[in-house]
DNA sequence: AGCACGCCGACT
DNA sequence: GTCGGCGTGCTC
């Protein structure tokens, strides 16, 4: 029989069964021991009776079965390995990932659920003469346990004074007994359903609410294309409703389950049924549960990051993918798969709709509504009439700025604040300045893995490289003229904070990067203090940008994003565009119409005119029009195969030798240093094959992946594959 | 990935 | 003379 292993290899290997373990029968999807390398590895079952070339003296033999109880469900099967020819990712390595780490160990887990005590068909009176009136706290805990009708738990008799003895001394007298509870299959009643929050729907929600429900147990991709406020949580939440109430299960899936603790807490208070979830910060034991809840169909609802898609929910009726356009939905490492398109490869293959939203979607799902393959639904309007916040540009030659900050802006801030509003200044940059040099030679402090300016860390006295984590203490003489005049070029977050404090010392200012969040339930306490307006300026990241909303900012600033402008990654405009208006988003309310104020210094830029003037959707469809013309995707299609290596000519030469390959209706991009050519003491090349037809690219990775895998070089360096890569700059 | 096998430097 | 460094190559 064939098994995937957990070895980075792009194969099967065949295993003998000896009779006497199958019995019973062995199905697909279930773990095996087997000897491997001189190892024992766990494996998993993908076919049974299966005939080999392979010599009989090279097949060894299963060594034991690990456990009858969860084999994978044969559509997990299905799937998984249908990721793996799309990704053209080594098949044992997905398998690995897509299980719970507590069941690819050859000792099968602890899957015993939770006990409680229970008195005994004993009547009371027969139990009061067995305990005798001298063990008063026997009696004690024997009246506990008897008016509990479901049962109690020892930690909660622990809590209560008891101890383990008198338990004992119970159960030695036959009164009390322990029982597993084991959940029933989640089951719908109407009074799961929490009617106090339920919203009216808007015509244009309830327009999405009624084709999810019409295409209920059938494929269908729906798009729900909404501005922020519009109400996409609360269309999640009402087409819910059908599976729910048809005992269906609901998968939904979230860039980062950290950033919205609100969303999940607005799911909990609408349906009163088990909810799951399913992200990195979970322990073994939780990941286990979630997994198991989800297949034994005791979870109603599973919210979970990316790898959420794996979890084996028995009775799927609906997956919703949330920030559909999010860039953490891409796993950038190892398995590079994207969690929304494995999620709409999941419904089709399980046959349920799944819906997709965002504020600002990704062009490759626009152009599939546009072409028809999704359905398209675009929420316009504002719940409760606010408006959403107007942008316009400063441009920044005509003025005098100071730390990156120009006098329109800081003259704006000084406005919002006498009005006692909030004021958000976005800057995507970590730590004090970007880079230090030397004023006398222009020395520019580099790390010497990476090639690149170190950031500099004030606060710590730090240089930290951003790109490999590198970090030494702060230099003060230039290491090569010695000279003592080192200063800091360009602005980071913490110079930013320092620099308004100064300007509006009345004003309390917090920074939010993931330096100041570092420390668990940091975020969440700031946050909390913003709201509760003991914060009058914000400054921040990314992190700033995802999620959260700050009804009383009305002023976001957002210097320097002119980076994107001119970057050779074609979906760098895309990004910036998603990154204001999701930024711009997190302004104002209803009595308070929201300002953005972008700072460029080319204001009269044709993406930034348009995303402006005209909003998003003009702007993709301006940004899709223009990929058609160069055909780049999503009216083409690419694989990315990086390489890196110690030796600086390995990885351009191993690159280079696919050329020889004929590769018919396929262009091949490269190889071209990455963006940063070195890295981490690395050399590191790109290959982009890439065809018009994504069948054509599949079979030509066919043939591009045995000839890289049997190259000479194939072991000297390290190499990947990624399949519609998102992201060049690594 | 991880383990064995293999061929060159510093030790009892 | 061998212990062990990690480069190379294979694993049903």
């Amino acid at each position: 029989m064939d098994i995937a292993l957990p070895v980075p290899t792009r194969q099967l290997y065949t295993y003998a069964l000896p009779s006497a373990l199958n019995l019973p029968a062995i199905q697909i999807g279930e773990r095996v021991v087997v000897p491997f390398a001189g190892r024992q590895l766990v494996g998993i079952v993908l076919a049974t009776n299966t005939s080999t070339a392979l010599s009989a003296d090279k097949i060894k033999t299963v060594i034991s079965r690990v456990s009858e109880q969860y084999p994978l469900p044969p559509n997990l099967v299905t799937f998984l390995t249908t990721l793996s020819q799309y990704y053209h990712h080594a098949i044992g390595d997905i398998f690995q990932q897509a299980l719970p780490v507590l069941l690819r160990q050859i000792e099968a887990p602890d899957l015993s659920y939770q006990t409680r005590w229970f008195v005994t068909e004993s009547s009371e009176e027969e139990a009061l003469s067995a305990i005798g009136a001298k063990a008063k706290k026997q009696l004690e805990l024997y009246q506990v346990i008897r008016h509990n009708q479901t049962g109690t738990s020892w930690p909660e008799l622990r809590t209560l004074g008891f101890v383990k003895q008198q338990l004992t001394a119970l159960q030695n007298k036959a009164l009390i007994e322990e029982k597993e509870i084991v959940p029933a299959p989640f089951h719908w009643h109407e009074s799961d359903l929490n009617q106090d929050n339920r919203l009216k729907l808007s015509p244009e929600q309830a327009i999405v609410v009624s084709a999810l429900n019409q295409s209920h147990q059938a494929f269908s991709c729906h798009l729900l294309d909404g501005i922020t406020g519009s109400g996409k949580t609360e269309v999640y939440l009402q087409a819910m409703e059908k599976t729910l109430a048809s005992n269906q299960q609901v998968l939904v899936i979230v860039p980062e389950i950290g950033l919205t603790p609100q969303t999940l807490s607005r799911f909990e208070h609408r349906f009163n049924v088990p909810i799951y979830l399913h992200h990195s910060a979970l322990n073994d034991k939780e990941r286990l549960d979630t997994w198991r809840a989800a297949y034994r169909g005791h979870a109603a609802i599973v919210i979970g990051t990316r790898s959420a898609i794996f979890t084996p929910a028995n009775k799927l009726g609906l997956i919703i993918v949330d920030e559909e356009h999010d860039a953490s939905l891409k796993q950038q490492d190892s398995f590079r798969y994207n969690g929304r398109d494995a999620a709409t490869l999941r419904a089709r293959q399980l046959n349920i709709p799944i819906l997709l939203g965002s504020a600002t979607p990704s062009l490759e799902s626009l152009q599939n509504a546009m072409s028809h393959k999704f359905h398209y639904h675009q929420l316009n309007k504002r719940a409760g009439n606010s408006v959403q916040a107007s942008m316009s540009l400063v441009d920044v030659n005509h003025e005098h700025l100071t730390a990156g900050v120009s006098e329109t802006v800081k003259q704006a801030i000084a406005d919002t604040l006498k009005r006692r509003e909030q004021v958000l200044v976005f800057l995507n940059r970590r730590g004090y300045a970007p880079a230090i040099n030397c004023q006398e030679c222009h020395w520019v402090a580099d790390c010497q893995r990476c090639n690149k300016p170190f950031t500099l860390h004030q606060k710590d006295q730090l240089l930290v490289c951003h790109h490999c984590g590198n970090q030494k203490r702060i230099v003060h003489q230039c290491q090569q003229c010695g000279s003592t005049r080192l200063a800091p070029v360009g602005q980071g977050t913490e110079q930013l904070e320092q620099h308004l404090a100064d300007w509006f010392p009345e004003h309390s200012v917090v920074r939010i990067d993931r330096d100041s969040t570092r420390r668990k339930g940091e975020l969440t306490k700031l946050l909390q203090a913003i709201h509760n307006k003991e914060h009058d300026i914000l400054v921040g990241t990314q992190m700033l940008a995802k999620g959260h909303h700050f009804p009383d900012v009305t002023l976001v600033v957002i210097l320097n994003v002119d980076g994107a402008l001119f970057s050779f990654d074609f979906r760098a405009a895309e990004h910036m565009a998603q990154l204001l208006v999701q930024v711009a988003g997190r302004a104002g309310r209803a009595s308070k119409p929201g300002k953005v104020l972008i700072q460029s210094q080319y204001p009269q830029h044709p993406l930034l005119q348009d995303l402006v003037n005209n909003g998003y959707r003009h702007f993709a469809q301006q940004t899709l029009a223009e990929r058609n013309f160069a055909r780049l995707p999503p009216f083409g299609y690419q694989v990315l195969i990086r390489a890196e290596a110690k030796y600086p000519s390995y990885p351009s030469k191993f690159l280079m030798a696919v050329s020889q390959l004929s590769l018919d209706h396929c262009q091949l991009v490269g190889p071209i240093p990455a963006t940063m050519e070195k890295k981490a003491g690395y050399y590191r090349y790109h290959l982009i094959v890439q065809s018009e037809q994504r069948k054509t690219l599949h079979q030509a990775m066919l043939q591009v992946i045995p000839f890289l895998e049997s190259h000479e070089l194939t072991n000297k360096v390290r190499w990947s594959v990624d399949v519609d890569p998102l992201d060049f700059s690594w």
